[in-house]
DNA sequence: TAATGACCAATTTCGTATTTTAGTCGAAAA
DNA sequence: TTTTCGACTAAAATACGAAATTGGTCATTA
């Protein structure tokens, strides 16, 4: 990526941190790169572009991470949640996510919750490659890992954001314990418990 | 319940079936009703009273629904898809709540959504109660009876509603099986399983 | 040839005139 | 008296045209 370009998109990145997709316009965006607003569309062909480049970045990072907090030879459904929470404090530090996570709450402006929706996507299809790894390796029952991913990726959000709504907000361990209670070891009644 | 009042109720419910309850009015009521505007304010103290009082008659009528759609004598969580589904189809068959529903996902009035809002924790209650008493019969595990209802009500939402946004819709059968997949055998590796 | 910013069509915002509506209340009816 | 009513009102929603803003283009420039 040559520097202009990579000047660009940190001031796009700047400047949607700070008011978010649709209070940024491109002659800002311009001003903050030091280019002529023309220049921006030489290297993007519109402003959800743009959006979608950045996004791309942050997924890249966020993966990193999310990969580096897989303790090796663990098994990854012991690390599961604590992969979600890296990924959740992730970006949560980050003033974009914050920031886009609002608009599509407050405005709902249709692009940002398409790039917003892509990024669950993204978790989700991490999240599903390391459950077939599981599942090769003897650490999960057999399973359809599209279908797994969605769920464990969707149980963790209602735990994380959905249930404070009404309840008082649960912790990172009392999650941990709640998706290995619910998802790993079932609360049907087994053999050995009889 | 009095009759001009069972008149009342009855009109608003045709009305907001009809139109959605953003776009009913008070004179409209009054009008379907055959009573004087004034009249109304004497059984209900405002518009989001009439709206409250509507969704508590349907959630009465949910709940019998739902209380018989549960074969006696069989253990409760083998008819929770099936429960589930009764009420699901209930309320697909209920023109007020699909109204209701549109009107929170297009317009997004607060007073609709706090409405539908109260129908779901009248389901996840409903639940609570059902699997506080399963595990009483020693056919669930212990585990909180708040959180569990919270989470397969959630979970049953997901796979209804959520996954066919990206994917191929589930059907019920399909729906019943990855809940008892999931939620009460659980993907983890079972002392059998070696 | 890469970069630019004046320019344009389209959309958004803004101010305001107009209409609509939830809720009130004095009077009529029962 | 008690219940019902609908004209009335203040507040909110809407309609709408003018003005400003903005994403994107392209002839000019360095």
């Amino acid at each position: 990526m040559n520097d202009k370009k990579l000047k660009i998109i940190n001031a796009a990145k700047k400047s949607f941190s700070h008011f978010g997709y649709k209070a940024t316009t491109m002659d800002q965006i311009a001003k903050i790169a030091q280019v002529g607003k023309g220049t921006i569309y030489t290297y993007f062909s519109s402003k959800e572009e743009m959006l979608k480049a950045i996004i791309d970045l942050f997924v890249v990072e966020m993966r990193d991470v999310a990969e580096s907090a897989i303790p090796r030879r663990q098994p990854f459904i012991k690390s599961f949640n604590e992969v979600l929470h890296t990924i959740t404090k992730f970006q949560s530090e980050h003033e974009l996510m914050i920031k886009l996570s609002q608009e599509v709450k407050e405005i709902g402006t249709p692009e940002v919750i398409a790039a917003m929706k892509s990024v669950e996507d993204e978790i989700c299809e991490f999240i599903e490659v390391k459950i077939e790894t599981a599942i090769e390796r003897g650490e999960l029952r057999k399973c359809d890992p599209k279908i797994t991913s969605f769920l464990m990726f969707k149980m963790y959000v209602n735990l994380v954001n959905d249930w404070k709504e009404r309840h008082e907000p649960l912790d990172k361990d009392q999650i941990a314990e709640l998706i290995n209670t619910y998802f790993i070891e079932g609360i049907g009644m087994k053999n050995e418990d009889y």
